[in-house]
DNA sequence: TAGATTGTTAATCGATTAACAATC
DNA sequence: TAGATTGTTAATCGATTAACAATC
C-alpha cells in the first residue's frame, strides 16, 4: 500500500496540517488552495503540494484542495481513528498533567494505564484513571498489550525500564526521561521530548538574535 | 563576535551534545575524540567535528577534545550562566508541572513569577513561587523586566495574550498552547512545543513501521 | 618520529523551491 | 472556453558525509 518510504521532515509536518485543517473545518472554510494554506502555515505552496502528494493527489486542478476531505484522509493517514493501548509510567506533576492535559483519544491513542513507583500514590485517581504500583506492570500488560509507553521518570531508571517494557510487548516510548534511549529492536519507535533542551534552544536563539543586532 | 549565522539543526544538537558531555564529566571521562562521541550519540564523527568548528576550534589535533573543556565551552553558547528572568502564564496541571519539574536555573532562566486567570488559584504556592492574578501582570513585568513567558494556556487565549507579552517588553515565548503564534517582531523568538503533534508523530511511525513489514 | 585525530575543503545526498504541462 | 490550480519534473539550495592535509 505504502508507495514509497515518507521522509521525517514531511512526517512531522502532518499534524501540523491536521491541525490548521481542524481549524479551518470549525470557520466553515470548504475549499482552500495550496498557495492561501502556504500563507497560513507560513510554508511554501510548493512544499504543501510535494507533502500531499507523497500520499497521493487528493487536490482537483484548477479547485484546490476540499478543507473537510483533506482534514479526514490526513487523520486517517496519522491514524486518528485507531485506539492504540498507552500506559503511562511515572505519575509525578509531569505524568499526571499529561494524562489530565492531552486528549489522547482524538490521536488514535487509549490511554489505559498509570503506574508509579511511589506505594503512596497507589490509588489515587488521575484522569479517570487509577494509579497503579509497579509489581502489577507485567500482569498489566499480559492482560491488556498496551503498544505504547509513557516514560515520565527519572534518567537513570529510563534506561532499564525501557529494556523491560520491550519484553512485555511495548512498540512505541514516548520519552520525558532526559535520557536518550537506546533500542536494539529496529520495529521499536522512541519520539523523544527533551523539554530542557528546548528552553536552551530558545535561550540561545534570543541571545545570539542579541549578539547579531550589535554588529549590524 | 559570531563569526557566521549558525543553521538549526546545528543549534538544535548543541543542548544534546552539552547534556552527553555532562554525563560523560559525571563519569570521569576526560578526553573523548569526535569518533567516541560520534558512536554514543549515534552521529557521524564529522558532523561532531563540523559542528563544534561553527563555534571555533575546541579540539587538539591527535587527542581529540577535553571533556570537561568542551562541556564548558558548550555551555557558555548556550548561556547557561545567564539568568534570564522567565514567567509562566497559565498554573494548570502542565503549567504547575513545568515550574517544578524543570531545572531552570541550570539552564541559564530563572523563573520568576507565575500567574494564573484563576482567581481561586491565586497565592497558592508552586516552586516555591506564589500564583499572581493576571490583573497583576503589567505591573509585574513594568518592576522585574522578565525576558521569556512560558505560554501553558488555552488556545483561544494564546495569539491576544502573547501580543500583550509583547507590549509589556517578552522577548522570548516557549509556547504550549497547542496554537501557532503569530509574532510580526523579527527580534521575539518563538519556541513550540506541540506535545499533541509529538504523540500523533509516534503513532504514525509505528502505524508505518508496520505497514512496511506486511509489504516485505 | 610515528600515530592519531582534528579542522577544513570537496563530494554527495536529500529536501525545498521553481516551473510548467495537465486538467478541472 | 478561459482561468485557476494541481501534480510532477527539473533546478536549486543546504546539510551531511567523505577525504585528507595540518598538526598535536
Amino acid at each position: 500500500m505504502s508507495k514509497q518510504v515518507i521522509s521525517t521532515p514531511v512526517i512531522r509536518r502532518l499534524p501540523r496540517y491536521y491541525r490548521f485543517l481542524g481549524d479551518l473545518e470549525l470557520e466553515k472554510v470548504e475549499r482552500i488552495s495550496s498557495r492561501e494554506l502556504a500563507a497560513r502555515m507560513g510554508l511554501s505552496a510548493s512544499q504543501i503540494r510535494q507533502d500531499f502528494n507523497c500520499f497521493g493527489g487528493f487536490g482537483q486542478q484548477g479547485y484546490g484542495y476540499h478543507v473537510g476531505e483533506l482534514h479526514e484522509i490526513i487523520g486517517r493517514i496519522l491514524g486518528v481513528h485507531e485506539q492504540t493501548g498507552v500506559i503511562l509510567i511515572g505519575a509525578g506533576n509531569l505524568g499526571k498533567a499529561i494524562a489530565s492535559h492531552l486528549d489522547f483519544d482524538s490521536r488514535g491513542c487509549r490511554l489505559i494505564g498509570v503506574f508509579d513507583s511511589n506505594p503512596l500514590l497507589a490509588g489515587t485517581s488521575t484522569h479517570d484513571l487509577p494509579i497503579m504500583p509497579m509489581e502489577t506492570l507485567d500482569s498489566f500488560c499480559a492482560m491488556h498489550h498496551p503498544q505504547v509507553a509513557v516514560l515520565c521518570i527519572p534518567k537513570d531508571a529510563a534506561q532499564q525500564l525501557a529494556d523491560h517494557l520491550i519484553s512485555l510487548g511495548i512498540k512505541g516510548f514516548w520519552n520525558f526521561s532526559h535520557f536518550d534511549l537506546k533500542i536494539a529492536s529496529p520495529d521499536v519507535i522512541v519520539e523523544n521530548v527533551h523539554l530542557g533542551d528546548s528552553l536552551m534552544t530558545l535561550a540561545y536563539c534570543m541571545h545570539s538574535l542579541g549578539e547579531d543586532e550589535e554588529n549590524s
